[in-house]
DNA sequence: ACGATCACG
DNA sequence: ACGTACGTGATCGTT
């Protein structure tokens, strides 16, 4: 195992944790931040297990990188005392236990920083930077790696090279060409003015570094154009700025920094009172030799480098089936078997320049290589739905799924934000090997192997399916209704602005139309948000008795939207085959179901006219027909099998309209003389049943008062008894076990209940509520998804599964196949599990998605 | 980059 | 006493 250096920036550092923690103090003596500081520092010791640790300081002598502008960092606010003060106390409990202090005279942090990670290179040691101090990740590189710490101190992300790109859209290498460009007013970098973030990234990949962009500078249209001429110079300085120097002269060796005595600090942290932290060093050396134990008998990777993709064929097909790892990143295509060896190769430079040829293989040699293998093998990696689609790209054949560990990962915990590598610390197979290894085992303690084996996994391969099928969708009809929604929107506006009296401002604006609507013509406001007057269409709703203009804004609103988002977004998505391609994310929701994003195909309008109208557009190729199939009122069927209420149960048992059958219960009338009132707010309580109720939220849904609504509720709960039960025990275990879970097993864990914040809290336990039904509903449909893919596959079919809307599943079906498809499509979704209540699901059939209403 | 708004289940 | 419906994604205006 590579020995590891964890190298810290202890101004970043002290700064975030100063800032990010209430004040606390020994004696008077303040100790906040140095507290946040050892509580990460120790957090990042247990996870990474460095053989070594170096802190650096910046020196507070004037700098003289930049004494030729004396105005450099003038603009920063002075440290407060109670920070200043801080510093003694960390350093000198950082001495005491053996971990290393930097600073030297003149230089600052991040230079001392690049120094030791280049000298940690250079001996073979992996250096891994602590800092929150964006400009460190130009150090970043194979072999130094940058844990970025985010939200105050709670978190830490690491970042590669591949997470840079993938982040920022940089290399590392162009961090200071990208920060030269924007700028960056906490550094005194002045940048180009006008370039931000984004127009700096474009600039850069196009052009490759900033010396390339000022030399081709004359072919920048516009307005960007003119101010990267009028810059050149401050553009080149600001870069230099933002360089750091790799080449301080520290004289420290690295056996000086050698982690042996971390318990010194002990007395010292007793001292000023961080019995917390103690604690956690405590712990940490506790349990450090057994840690170092289970690593020393690790066997050890061989990792062979090679330039040849032959050779990454040759070491694939000696790997038995079943077994073989693959990790392809934007740097280099990885494998690794079950003895222990690996086998990398680095890609070629994806940005050549002019002068420079392609070195090396490219990303396609090696999936070509590696493909006749893999049918041998089947394949394990992280993200398999994402390399499936290269492949298939290149023509290959795709392999069978054996493993992915980014799917383990979602369904250990399905709420981070991102689920890229680079978050695992993993870089290669080796890694992705050794966490698809915790991974499983983890998989096993929480019981959720069927759920993997039997819908997750296949899972994979069927919205892989999806996304290449695509759906047709025609241009005419979507030109043609952005002619008309554009003619009735300028009619509109005329319209607004002569019944309001105001000309040309802007009605998407809620700024402006909120002063138009609150100030000029003095209708009441209700709400507010931050910003200013709530303008919501639920506002507006409540004044259209009172202004004509309400009407108009509120379809302009409405002809806006379906106009940007729906016609013009849609037909920049339609491919030279006439098909919208979506993507699928698995691993994007914490209940489970699946989302669909650029295009969402999942938010196509329908429950207004005017929108549905758009669905003509959406259709089956010549010669097929879209079967389409909905559940019926899934949520509340999976709430009567998981509560076992027996009147709810009835009355899906007898084929009764829930909605009427509730109003009933709640009113205590017949079936018969529910009226449409008594039904629609029963449907809401189901709605706010499901969601979590609470009788504010009822209230200001359906428009009643509150107390109102409190007394919906407590007569729903006399009627559907076991559903309180249910509603109480969801909470209840979800503070017992600090997770949710559905029929199948998925969780959420629910670190809201622990907070101390009682809106959190509150949130938590309506996520506890919601999360078994949701997520069982998602479940269920994701099983279905599976086994009407399989069945198709089964039968020969033509028949293809496109589409799936949370309690829809879609179709496109050869003609002569719908009758067939229309069968098995409803017989997979509503026998895919056998509940205490029926599963029904609608089958419709039609040329286009309009027609499946 | 973020909030407001609104499209869907 | 507290502020609230659950889960998403795209676009626009504003900072």
């Amino acid at each position: 195992m590579q020995e590891r250096c964890v190298i810290v920036d202890g101004h970043s550092l002290m700064y975030r944790a100063f800032h990010a923690l209430p004040p606390m103090d020994a004696d008077g003596v303040p100790t906040n931040a140095v507290h946040g500081f050892f509580s990460m520092l120790l957090r990042v010791l247990r996870e990474q297990r460095p053989q070594y640790c170096v802190v650096a300081f910046d020196d507070h002598a004037p700098t003289f990188r930049h004494d030729s502008y004396d105005e450099y960092k003038a603009g920063r606010a002075p440290t407060p005392d109670e920070l200043r003060l801080q510093f003694p106390l960390v350093k000198e409990l950082l001495a005491a236990m053996g971990i290393g202090v930097l600073t030297l005279p003149g230089w600052e942090a991040d230079d001392l920083l690049g120094t030791v990670a280049r000298q940690a290179n250079e001996k073979g040691i992996h250096a891994l930077l602590l800092t929150g101090d964006k400009d460190a990740l130009q150090l970043v590189n194979d072999e130094t790696s940058m844990l970025f710490t985010r939200r105050g101190i709670s978190e830490t992300v690491l970042f590669t090279p591949a997470g840079v790109k993938e982040y920022f859209g940089v290399t590392p290498e162009q961090v200071p060409d990208w920060k030269g460009m924007m700028g960056d007013s906490s550094d005194n970098i002045p940048g180009i003015p006008g370039v931000g973030e984004k127009t700096a990234v474009k600039l850069l990949d196009e052009y490759g570094t900033l010396e390339n962009v000022l030399t081709h500078a004359a072919d920048i249209k516009g307005k960007l154009g003119e101010r990267v001429r009028d810059n050149v110079d401050k553009a080149r300085f600001s870069k230099q700025l933002a360089t750091i120097d790799r080449e301080a002269p520290i004289t420290a060796a690295f056996g000086d920094w050698m982690l042996t005595r971390l318990r010194g600090g002990l007395p010292g942290l007793k001292q000023y009172q961080l019995n917390v932290i103690a604690a956690e060093l405590t712990r940490l050396t506790a349990d450090q030799p057994e840690a170092q134990q289970e690593q020393a008998d690790a066997p050890k990777v061989e990792m062979r480098e090679v330039q040849d993709a032959a050779q990454l064929a040759a070491f694939a097909k000696g790997v038995p089936e079943g077994e073989l790892v693959l990790c392809l990143s934007e740097e280099a295509m990885s494998l690794a078997g079950p003895d222990d060896k690996a086998i990398r190769l680095p890609l070629g430079a994806a940005q050549q320049d002019m002068f420079s040829a392609i070195q090396g293989a490219t990303m396609e040699d090696c999936l070509r290589a590696v493909a006749p293998a893999l049918q041998q093998t089947g394949l394990i990696t992280h993200d398999a739905k994402r390399l499936l689609h290269r492949m298939r790209g290149h023509g290959l054949p795709l392999p069978t799924l054996i493993d992915d560990t980014m799917i383990l990962a979602y369904l250990h915990n399905p709420q981070e934000r991102s689920y890229a590598l680079g978050n695992f610390a993993t870089v290669d197979a080796p890694g992705v090997a050794g966490l698809r290894k915790t991974q499983l085992q983890q998989l096993a303690q929480e019981g959720m192997e069927t759920l993997y084996r039997e819908i997750e996994l296949p899972l994979v391969r069927v919205l892989f399916d999806m996304e290449q099928e695509g759906f047709q969708v025609d241009r005419e009809p979507l030109i043609e209704m952005g002619q008309r929604f554009t003619d009735q929107t300028r009619q509109l506006q005329e319209e607004i602005y002569q019944l309001t009296g105001v000309k040309g401002f802007n009605i998407n604006s809620p700024q402006q139309l909120g002063k138009v609507l609150f100030e000029d013509l003095g209708l009441p406001s209700r709400r507010k948000t931050r910003t200013g007057w709530s303008t919501d269409a639920d506002t507006l709703e409540g004044l259209r008795e009172m202004h004509p203009a309400v009407d108009k804004i509120l379809a302009y609103r409405q002809i806006v939207k379906l106009n940007g988002t729906y016609i013009d977004g849609l037909l920049r998505k339609v491919d030279d085959t006439g098909r919208i391609h979506t993507t699928f994310d698995q691993t994007g929701t914490s209940t489970g179901r699946i989302s669909s994003n650029e295009p969402n195909l999942q938010n196509i309008p329908i429950r207004t006219e005017m929108g549905r109208e758009i669905r003509r557009a959406f259709v089956a190729k010549p010669g097929y027909v879209l079967v389409d199939g909905d559940y019926s009122q899934i949520e509340l069927r999976v709430l009567a099998h998981m509560s076992g209420d027996e009147a709810m149960c009835d009355a899906f048992n007898r084929g009764q309209d829930i909605h009427t059958r509730t109003a009933a219960e709640i009113n205590g009338v017949p079936m018969q003389q529910v009226t449409g009132a008594m039904r629609s707010a029963a449907k809401a309580v189901n709605f706010g049943i499901v969601y979590g109720i609470s009788d504010f939220g009822l209230a200001n849904n359906i428009g009643v008062s509150r107390k109102r609504a409190a007394d919906f509720i407590s007569r729903y709960f006399e009627r559907y008894p076991k559903v309180q039960a249910f509603m109480e025990n969801a909470k209840k275990d979800g503070y017992q076990n600090g997770y949710a879970a559905t029929l199948y097993g998925r969780r959420r864990w629910l670190k809201e209940l622990k907070s101390s914040n009682a809106n959190l809290r509150n949130f938590g336990e309506r996520a506890a509520m919601n999360t078994p039904i949701q997520g069982t509903a998602a479940d269920i449909i994701k099983a279905a998804m599976v086994r009407v893919h399989r069945r198709l596959q089964e039968s020969g079919l033509k028949s293809r599964l496109i589409l799936t809307v949370h309690d829809e599943l879609l179709i496109e079906a050869l003609e002569e196949e719908a009758t067939q498809v229309a069968n098995l499509l409803r017989d997979s979704m509503e026998n895919v599990i056998d509940l205490s209540v029926p599963l029904v699901s609608d089958i419709k059939t039609g040329r286009s998605w309009y027609d499946t209403k």
